[in-house]
RNA sequence: GUGGGCGUAGUGUAGCGGUUAACACGUCAGGUUGUGGCCCUGAAGAUCGAGGGUUCGACUCCCUCCGUCCACCCCA
């Protein structure tokens, strides 16, 4: 006996089985209707990129860059990474493909696996999807509207309700440093007092310890400077606008409501101004549905002219985990024609061209497996919730007909002339 | 990286310091003469996560490791 290892997948990763199929099915369905339905194209960039994209367009101070990335050398010594999100690669395209000529905005989305090295846990995954939407080329509020409008109306599809839309604006790179600077004496006046994990963070990201979970840096934050009151002119008119936006989102979506929130910050370096995710009120914690903003520098970090963009992430599996926790989405599943049934070698060696001839008819036909009983056959057909049965058998082949039956109502097998014509005109009945 | 829960057939569970580890669902085969669903019978399928220890004896007690789930960090 040879050491037998027992496979297992990886850590974090998980096989999307047949019975879950049709909701992933549904949910990129409804990503894909929806993206277009506002002029959306989709893109598809490679599952891996040289690492220095993620490392300039991230930034080199992100959690993800730091610890997250899934980095490897390829043989020919190329530092390469697994995508850990979706906008830089889009951004690198669009740079790359002169997507400057096109007109303006390029309107770009998709769905794509992402790869992060995290400890896994509900919600959580070393590769997950994202649905996710760029829109490239856009200064105005309207266009960050939009791309929060396409996230409504996509959970709106979903059947989902209860979720939460939090909002902020983080302002321009220069009235964000100073922003930076207020909130690090903020907090560094109650050093003493903040816990070990929080200290840390004050000089390296001190926008992080708003949304800590530490009681301590907590009470603290409430009286902490709000990036809303460092905003530029310009950066404030484009709030006011976007604010002015979403409440007329009210009336085409009346359940959508949004909350300013001061804590919001993200963790990616690219992000200006507007930054927002959706939450369900779901207990838990790694519930965020989706996650975006601006990202006016991005294009310059790549090298490319300035050119503004905004755009957001969702992350599929934590969609589907609120479908299903919402109970939100009926799904059907496919049905199947029929399966033929066939025994004896005569009936079986015909069953394969008939089925043949039934597929060129439209009608999915499912093959029961050759050489076991009929009853073995029928309870496959049974199994595999099939409409009819096509039994096949030396008696209908002598008499140059096929018996068809009814699986999934009360009805009496007919006999129909062994042709696919007739055979498919008496299933559609 | 840190903390907690859990690890028994494909799945979900039961079990007890002591001879063949149980049940349900699922799978396979049957219930006579070629026909599913319900029902009945039978079969296959578990080195009881791994290693070590305590004991006359461990699936059952202890330790270590691994895996997994949940939480922190962070994110989708």
């Amino acid at each position: 006996m040879p050491e037998q290892q027992n496979y297992r997948a990886p850590r974090g990763v998980a096989d999307i089985l047949p019975d879950d199929q049709t909701l992933w099915t549904a949910v990129k369905s409804t990503a894909i209707y929806t993206a277009r339905q506002f002029g959306y194209q989709q893109i598809d960039t490679p599952v891996f990129e040289h690492t220095s994209l993620f490392r300039r367009g991230v930034g080199d101070e992100t959690d993800i860059v730091q610890k997250e990335m899934y980095s490897f050398e390829d043989l020919g010594g190329d530092s390469l990474t697994l995508r850990p999100e979706g906008t830089a690669p889009v951004c690198r395209s669009y740079i790359e493909h002169g997507m400057h000529n096109l007109p303006q905005p390029v309107r770009l989305f998709y769905i794509a696996p992402m790869f992060r090295y995290d400890r896994p846990q509900a919600g959580r995954f070393r590769q997950h999807h994202q649905f996710g939407c760029e829109a490239i080329g856009d200064p105005s509020p309207n266009i960050d509207a939009e791309i929060i409008e396409i996230g409504l109306r996509y959970i709106t599809a979903l059947g989902l309700s209860d979720v939460t839309v939090r909002i902020n604006s983080i302002g321009d790179p220069a009235t964000r440093t100073s922003y930076a600077d207020d909130l690090r004496n903020h907090y560094a006046k109650y050093a003493n007092d903040l816990p070990k994990v929080d200290r840390d963070r004050l000089n390296r990201a001190p926008l992080r310890l708003l949304d800590s979970k530490e009681p301590a840096t907590r009470k603290l934050s409430a009286d902490a400077p709000k990036s809303l009151d460092y905003l530029s002119d310009n950066a404030r008119n484009h709030w006011e606008a976007l604010l002015t936006l979403l409440d007329g989102m009210k009336i085409a979506y009346p359940n959508f409501n949004y909350h300013i929130d001061h804590t919001l910050v993200r963790g990616l370096d690219y992000y200006n101004r507007t930054v927002f995710e959706f939450e369900p009120s779901t207990e838990g914690s790694q519930t965020s549905l989706f996650g975006g903003g601006r990202y006016d520098p991005l294009i310059g970090i790549l090298g490319g002219n300035d050119t503004p963009g905004v755009g957001f992430g969702s992350g599929i599996e934590r969609i589907i985990l609120e479908i299903q926790r919402q109970e939100s989405l009926e799904i059907d599943v496919p049905p199947l024609n029929a399966v033929m049934v066939h025994v004896g070698d005569n009936a079986t060696n015909r069953a394969s061209s008939l089925a043949a001839e039934l597929r060129n008819q439209g009608i999915s036909v499912l093959m029961a497996p050759a050489g076991k009983s009929m009853r073995a056959q029928m309870r496959y057909a049974n199994r595999a919730n099939a409409n009819y049965a096509i039994i096949l058998g030396n008696r209908e082949i002598e008499q140059g007909v096929a018996a068809v039956k009814p699986l999934q109502f009360e009805g009496d097998q007919n006999l129909v002339t062994l042709d696919a014509q007739s055979i498919a005109k008496s299933i559609a009945e």
